[in-house]
DNA sequence: AGTATTATTGAGAACGATTCCCAATAAGGA
DNA sequence: TCCTTATTGGGAATCGTTCTCAATAATACT
C-alpha cells in the first residue's frame, strides 16, 4: 500500500533541464526534437502530457501563438513581451512594467487572484508601414 | 477584359451581417450553424475562407483563444476585453484605455503603425479563489 | 434578356497539433 | 531483489482548419 506519488522520471527532469537552461518559447514539437537530438529516449505524447501537467501545476508558462500551436517556457519573474510587425515578422522586445501594475489593480478591483496575461501587440514595422504605404 | 474584382455573394453578407448583429466573439463552426439554422446554404470551407479574409482586410477582428480556437467579431470602436477565471470560466468586462493608450505610444517608440492588440488576462475570481485555496 | 467569363462556392480529402488508448516499462517502497 | 503501479510511448483517434477542384452563380458585354 501507500500513498505512491509523483514519481521523478528522466523525461520530466530532461524537459524541465531543458526549458530553464533556454529562456525562450518552445512549441511542444520542438521540445520532442531537442531532447531526441539530446539522445533523451522520450515521446512525444509523454512530452505534451508532462508540459500541460507542469501547466497545470504552475511550473511553467505557456502562451498560445496566432497560428494555435501552444508555446512553452520556464517561469520568469521578468515578463518578456513583444511587438511584431505583420508583414516581415520582425520582433521588438519590450517591457511590461505598465501592463504588469495595470492587470494587477484590474485583479483587485474584482476581487481576481493568481493572474496571468497573455499580450499581443502588432502593426507593421517603420519598414513594412513605408512600402505598404 | 476589364478588371473584375470582388463580388457580393449571399454567403459574405451573412457572415458580415452576422457579425454586425451580435457584439460577441464566435468561432467559424459556430456561425456556421447559426447561418445554417437561419436558412442560409453555406459551406464550412466558405465560412472559413470568407472570415480570413475579412480578417486580412481589417474588416473583422480575431483572437486565439487558449485552446487553440480562433474566434471572430465584428469590429467595433470600443474594445471590449475580459477577465476570465481559470477555475469557472466567469469572465467580468473590462474597458482598456489604459492599454489603448500604452500601445500606442509603444508603437510610436518603435516605429511600429496600424496597431493591434489582443489582451487575455486570467486569474481565480473571489469565489473560486477561496475554494480553490 | 441572353450569353460568356470567371470569381466564388462547397463537399470531401488532407493536414497538423494535440489527445487518447493500452500494453510494456521502470521508479521506488518493502 | 521483488512487487506494485505510476509512467511511458507508439499509433490510432480527434478536432479545427486548409486545400482541391468541379459545379455554381455574379457581373460584364451584347
Amino acid at each position: 500500500m501507500s500513498g505512491a506519488t509523483q514519481r521523478n522520471t528522466k523525461q520530466r527532469e530532461a524537459i524541465a533541464e531543458l526549458l530553464r537552461s533556454h529562456d525562450v518559447f518552445f512549441s511542444a514539437q520542438e521540445i520532442h526534437q531537442h531532447l531526441q537530438q539530446a539522445q533523451v529516449k522520450i515521446g512525444l505524447s509523454t512530452v505534451y502530457r508532462l508540459l500541460s501537467g507542469m501547466v497545470a501545476a504552475g511550473e511553467i508558462d505557456s502562451v498560445v501563438r496566432s497560428d494555435g500551436q501552444t508555446l512553452y517556457r520556464a517561469c520568469s519573474e521578468e515578463h518578456h513581451h513583444h511587438l511584431r510587425c505583420r508583414a516581415c515578422g520582425k520582433a521588438v522586445e519590450i517591457t511590461v512594467a505598465e501592463i504588469e501594475s495595470f492587470s494587477k489593480k484590474l485583479g483587485k478591483q474584482h476581487g481576481f487572484t493568481k493572474l496571468q496575461h497573455i499580450i499581443e501587440i502588432s502593426g507593421l514595422c517603420k519598414v513594412c508601414s513605408q512600402s505598404n504605404n
